[in-house]
DNA sequence: TCCATATACATAGCATACTATGTATATAAC
DNA sequence: GTTATATACATAGTATGCTATGTATATGGA
């Protein structure tokens, strides 16, 4: 049995992948920011104090991967932790000044890559691509 | 400025991918086989007795990843190191006998992961997904 | 031949992912 | 109200990726 290396959605998407992380963190390392991060303050522009709990689910991360790029995040300033008003086990986080100034450019940093890796598609190309994908997502998603 | 995750290739790349690798890993968990191992064994299945710089060139990924790949690969018992005939700075890497042995059902596995992914999708949809990939790599490619 | 540069690989340090496990607090069952 | 279980988070260990840097050998030019 022979494996072809291009017939394999599993091995170009990893490819494919690291490119996006590698371009994407040369994008914005002049903003200070590495990509992990960058993904949990997409979700905290969107909701700011929410539980750690919660930037897990949104960003489907294991428990133990979110809280240590919230360690990260704190030591770098860009979220602070409150206690959770009803429950002591939880925690609130928040964006920081330095997280909200670095929005619009991060945005930006992050559409550049996007805009360079569809370049040369069509239209309709990119967006069957961006239809796909959520489907594969879907497959791969638990159990069965 | 907003950001759609669901708009974003890179985003939506990076999720997709990290689930390719938690299925191929419980895949091929049985086979004691981790799933850069297993990249690094379909170029030694093709062509046996290779150089690192070899290695890292197909898998492209960076000589220090490479080299901490091959020495926990090594130590699992899945390839030895030789010296290069010609160069002493060079190594030649060799499958075992359990890299040969494990062979198919180490290729089975990926494409049983990959079968999960494309489920639903129809087949026009997937191979033009499988086309699309390979442009986006190249489009994300060093400098420019 | 000798030296400068290039090449092959190793090593250190870090980020991001995972699983497994521990701890403290909440909640449900009795 | 106690106790058992569930939940929120922390921590440890590992794999895989990266950049930066070191070391030994090759190679090309004077």
């Amino acid at each position: 049995m022979k494996f072809d290396k291009m017939k394999s959605a599993g091995y170009l998407s990893n490819h494919m992948a690291r490119l996006f992380a590698q371009n994407l963190q040369q994008e914005i390392s002049s903003l200070n920011l590495a990509p992990a991060q960058f993904m949990a303050l997409i979700e905290l522009w969107s909701k700011d104090g929410q539980t750690q709990k919660e930037l897990m689910q949104k960003l489907d991360v294991e428990q133990a991967t979110m809280a240590n790029t919230i360690i990260r995040m704190e030591r770098d300033d860009l979220i602070v932790r409150k206690p959770h008003p009803k429950d002591k086990r939880a925690q609130l986080i928040f964006q920081t000044e330095r997280a909200k100034a670095i929005q619009q450019d991060a945005i930006r940093c992050a559409q550049t890559v996007n805009a360079k890796a569809v370049r040369g598609l069509s239209q309709e190309d990119q967006k069957l691509f961006l239809s796909i994908i959520p489907k594969i997502i879907n497959n791969l998603k638990i159990s069965n």
